[in-house]
DNA sequence: TTTATTCGGAAACGTCCATTCCCTATTATC
DNA sequence: GATAATAGGGAATGGACGTTTCCGAATAAA
């Protein structure tokens, strides 16, 4: 079930929601569409059961990459680093389910609509806490504003999925390196 | 048919292509089913009218957002304000065409997806032109990668409007004033 | 006044979609 | 070994969508 939700991830991802029909679904997940509908109550539950896994999975990740980093300062560095090559060639073009779900069905699905925004906060607050990490250890300056920082960088992550998804070349290392100048 | 297009504008913000309907864009631009078909081939015809109205009034919002500084580093300042401005409340829920665009279609719609990469490119290039002018004025130091820092910058600004779409609250000045260290 | 033409409106059509229903294996229970 | 229960597969269905077509009104030409 979980490796059918994998694929269902992919297709969401992919394609979007509006745009993956059940067939869509019943191809990636190689369920058939009784065994989807037994399983799930409708389309959108499928969705959102992906969209859970899909942000398990993801901060998973960024968790790792951030461990890849001694002091907070180096931390963020990785989690950007990390972010970059999720955003570039094939995995960026198959575009993040966070990013995907805010432009599309924020709006007018409050359901998703709220856990975007959960996801969203969640995420800036990782990075706020590593910004404060990196200021008790000396690696980052004290008057950097964790907070408003913070934000700004969330808005440089998604920012990179839209680029990425766009196919725009990225160049990690640098693109990092002038954005860990938000830290001097 | 401008002001229909506006309002098909509009509708596509709000909504995305596969979720806006045919009765959705008669029943916003005010124009009967066949009234449509008569002056677009089909919806994507629309959208596309729609796309390059949307991307030329943005264009000239962000130029006169330029104009209001006097100096290089001014006026990207102006501009990313402009952005945060446009990225709030409900023209920020309202979303961009553009990034829609890129979340939604680029990937599967050539037509779209070359339209979108273009446009990105382009403000890239005005964001690297302020730059550049900055550092003829002595304002932006020489040691600024415009090209990067231009790249970055585009990253933040399709990032707001995913994070404004969420509905997460952006303040502007002190946004902008974090952003502006990437000229240090 | 009559004819030709253009423009907007609305009904009609065929397709595709989400969902339901039912059938068939397979497993567990007695 | 027979039966009940469950899970999966796939055809059927009702509705919505994009698109086409036809109709009437208004305008311009003769």
């Amino acid at each position: 079930m979980d490796t059918a939700l994998d694929r269902a991830v992919r297709v969401f991802r992919e394609r979007g929601y509006h745009a993956t029909s059940i067939g869509d679904l019943t191809a990636a997940m190689r369920l058939a569409t009784g065994s989807i509908y037994k399983a799930f109550r409708d389309k959108h539950a499928v969705f959102l059961a992906a969209f859970e896994r899909y942000t398990a999975l993801r901060q998973e990740q960024t968790r790792s990459a951030a461990a890849r980093g001694a002091t907070g300062r180096e931390r963020i560095r990785h989690v950007l680093l990390s972010y970059v090559e999720h955003s570039q060639g094939s995995e960026g073009r198959r575009g993040c389910l966070v990013v995907g779900s805010a432009v599309e069905l924020s709006a007018l699905d409050p359901v998703v609509g709220a856990r975007v925004n959960a996801q969203l906060k969640s995420n800036e607050s990782v990075i706020a806490g590593l910004i404060r990490e990196g200021q008790a250890d000396g690696s980052i300056p004290r008057h950097v504003a964790a907070d408003h920082t913070a934000r700004l960088m969330i808005c440089i992550t998604q920012g990179l999925r839209v680029v990425g998804k766009a196919r725009l070349p990225l160049d990690g290392e640098r693109l990092v390196a002038v954005a860990m100048k938000l830290l001097a």
